[in-house]
DNA sequence: AAACTATATATCTAGCCGATATATATGGAA
DNA sequence: TTCCATATATATCGGCTAGATATATAGTTT
């Protein structure tokens, strides 16, 4: 699965132009998938050439210029091809993660610090997504439907856990670095 | 931060080659941060040529000879000023949840199935990492340090907060697809 | 004999991330 | 006035990576 039946995905949704479908992105499902500009406009490119969107050149007023992308049938046909293969396995990445195995390095202040900004990170997004629980605006729909409902409420769940495992947890790390006396400034 | 980072961090636990660098991302931190041979053997390479590791070649009997790679005292400089920065956003990437978000298009037979697998899928890696709290081995070290507690415990956590919550709220999604009479067989 | 598993190294290609560039427009700060 | 920031738009570049593939040595199973 790859960014292009993302944008297929979010296109069955409703036309819509590269940038939008990154707002889209951005705004709705980024926190289980995301993709940036440098993916998405060259899959759209490549999907209109394989006739699975359409691309309507529109000018506006005090706006450069938009491209706005259609979901073709061809394209919904691949659309659900993709959507019933086997799923690949979530892979998460977590730089925070690898800081945390090799902690040691870290003065008790930075490791104090960079735990308070992932707390503060993992609420901030589970506050931002159970705001946007019962709201269609940020998926360009006129409408939530029972996925929408789901994966945003996964994302609010995960990421309280996260959030509650690191305060519940952080001692584990704190405790040895103060008796270890890593007191050095930041 | 990218695959030399945390292939400095894993040869900081002692030397080994790159295969071994690859089992210990496989079985004691894959589930935060992974990396294939793809990526492992090209860092490697950098790394030697970059003054960052050693790197001895080993002839051994009834297998194949082996690269041997050792941390440098520049790699571990490099290493601690790579662990110091800000770490990038965790990042997600769930085809599972992509599936789920759509998931109309799937009879009910087939997104009960996705349901079913990823549960337990999810309590299988809980479990697995649950039996690692303890030991060393996965790590390819003498004992265990508390970040190497910390991660593990955090990716019980997840796991087993991921299959609460799909157990949970599959009725969201698999009430309508019955309703909605999406019968058709797998 | 072929397939599978384990231990090993290595590489290829399509895809992606993050940065960058450009364009139109507005507003605020130096 | 210039720079910076923001928003709306499209586009691309280069370094990196995932997954597949290849090769090698050896043993086990079908």
């Amino acid at each position: 699965m790859d960014v292009r039946t993302l944008c297929l995905g979010v296109l069955s949704l409703g036309e819509r132009s590269g940038y939008e479908i990154r707002k889209t992105v951005e705004g709705a499902l980024g926190h289980f998938f995301d993709a940036g500009f440098g993916s998405i406009y060259p899959a759209l490119n490549r999907m209109a050439k394989d006739g699975d969107v359409t691309v309507t050149a529109i000018g506006q007023e005090k706006r450069p210029d938009k491209k706005v992308y259609r979901i073709t049938q061809k394209g919904r046909l691949a659309l659900a091809e993709a959507l019933i293969q086997v799923p690949a396995k979530d892979r998460l990445r977590s730089e925070f993660l690898v800081v945390m195995l090799f902690s040691e390095i870290l003065s008790a202040g930075q490791l104090g610090a960079r735990l308070d900004e992932n707390i503060r990170l993992h609420r901030q997004i589970a506050k931002g997504l159970e705001a946007c629980k019962n709201d269609c605006v940020p998926w360009g729909a006129q409408r939530l439907t029972p996925g929408m409902r789901f994966v945003t409420g996964y994302g609010v769940a995960m990421h309280k856990a996260a959030a509650d495992y690191i305060e519940e947890n952080r001692h584990l790390l704190e405790a040895p670095a103060v008796l270890a006396g890593r007191n050095a400034a930041d």
